[in-house]
DNA sequence: GACATTCAATACGCATTTGCATTGAAATGG
DNA sequence: CCATTTCAATGCAAATGCGTATTGAATGTC
């Protein structure tokens, strides 16, 4: 494994990452047909040449865009939400912060195009199903602990809870950045969030337990 | 004003009205970019002459569809919430209604290009902005009409109410084009909207008024 | 060090989409 | 009725975008 010169050329692996670079920038900036490959190669300081020996089409190029970000993504959360866990901060807190992330209006417009995508067409639609099952799965088991160390415990159906959330969230999301000016992202989301988790909880006293909202 | 023989040709209006409706059946299939002007005539049973000597540009066209489709969101939002006050239904069953409609999966597809485009063109996005404003006005003066004949008052603020409540729907509706078996359009507002309307609220009681959420 | 392989650039042809200019038919007005 | 205007269809030219085949340089293999 001696290097005998400097790399000149770059890897397959570093080009196609650059042009996954460049994808996510014309994607969101355009949308999925008014991105053209030419524009995704040029981003990357490449030529469609260097496209077409990294990947098939301009689908397979959006498909392995969502792989990854979808990756990403479940990581910024996970890493919000270890706070809660560790330093025993606040879920409002860390939803807020899962808000933030400059990265926003780029996501925003990515994920949409993700969801139109795969509400066009179902095979996709499917693949995106089970991510998002993934992600609500952290959500909620996190939000589940949160309330355990109050005390309480969730009396709503988990799914719809964490539906409900990532709802709120996504929602917020768009407002604000159709409005920039007059709403800050994470607002809803933070104002909300304990009054909505209080109203789908119940004290762990081990008494009567009125069902409330349960399926 | 003796109509001389029947009108064989259609109205300027009638033909705009039929390139409409094709736009929005182009524009929710194929997206923004991806709809062609021909594939928007043929729809509507014309020809690009056609759509040329009534719309300047596919934007044009594009704006004009916002236009009239943000009427009949209205109007859909009115009708739904006249029940609420008349019939005194339940602002719950309203909101399920609401979400109801067999226009649902066009509805979202066509409602989410145009957020996309007016988050990608500012100026679109003010347009966009002030007739959601509207909406979310409607929505939550019945939302209070309806809480007052419960004897019951917002303590939280108007504004963020009604974003939670179209954040809500919004999210919704995603999650259930994205799962079309597993997940019952309007459900989770549904589910949820007691609660939320319950923990945002409180008793019209003289006494004592605690200030939750208030901004 | 010669040879095979990898990979991106270039060049080419093909298909699609658009805008404009022209044309013909249908309405309108005298 | 005839003349004018309106409006959609058609034909044409230009632009754009895509995919493939080819080329040449960099890499690795024996």
């Amino acid at each position: 494994m001696v290097r005998r010169r400097e790399r000149v050329r770059p890897t397959r692996e570093q080009t196609s990452e650059r042009i996954l670079e460049g994808a996510a920038a014309s994607f969101a900036e355009r949308g999925f047909h008014g991105a053209t490959i030419d524009d995704i190669a040029a981003r990357a300081g490449l030529t469609r040449g260097a496209f077409h020996s990294s990947f098939g089409s301009k689908e397979d190029l959006f498909l392995a865009l969502y792989d990854l970000m979808s990756a990403r993504l479940r990581d910024r959360l996970s890493a919000a939400l270890e706070q809660v866990t560790v330093a025993s901060g606040s879920l409002e807190a860390a939803l807020r912060e899962f808000s933030r992330g400059q990265l926003e209006r780029d996501w925003y417009l990515l994920s949409t195009e993700f969801n139109l995508y795969a509400v066009r067409q179902p095979s996709v639609a499917q693949r995106l199903a089970t991510h998002h099952r993934a992600l609500r799965e952290a959500l909620i088991s996190i939000v589940e602990e949160s309330l355990a160390r109050h005390g309480r415990r969730l009396t709503a159906d988990r799914d719809k809870v964490s539906r409900l959330l990532l709802a709120i969230h996504d929602g917020n999301q768009v407002q604000s950045l159709m409005e920039p000016d007059t709403l800050d992202a994470g607002d809803l989301t933070a104002t909300f969030a304990g009054a909505l988790m209080h109203s789908v909880s119940a004290e762990n006293a081990p008494a009567t337990q009125s069902r409330a909202g349960t399926d």
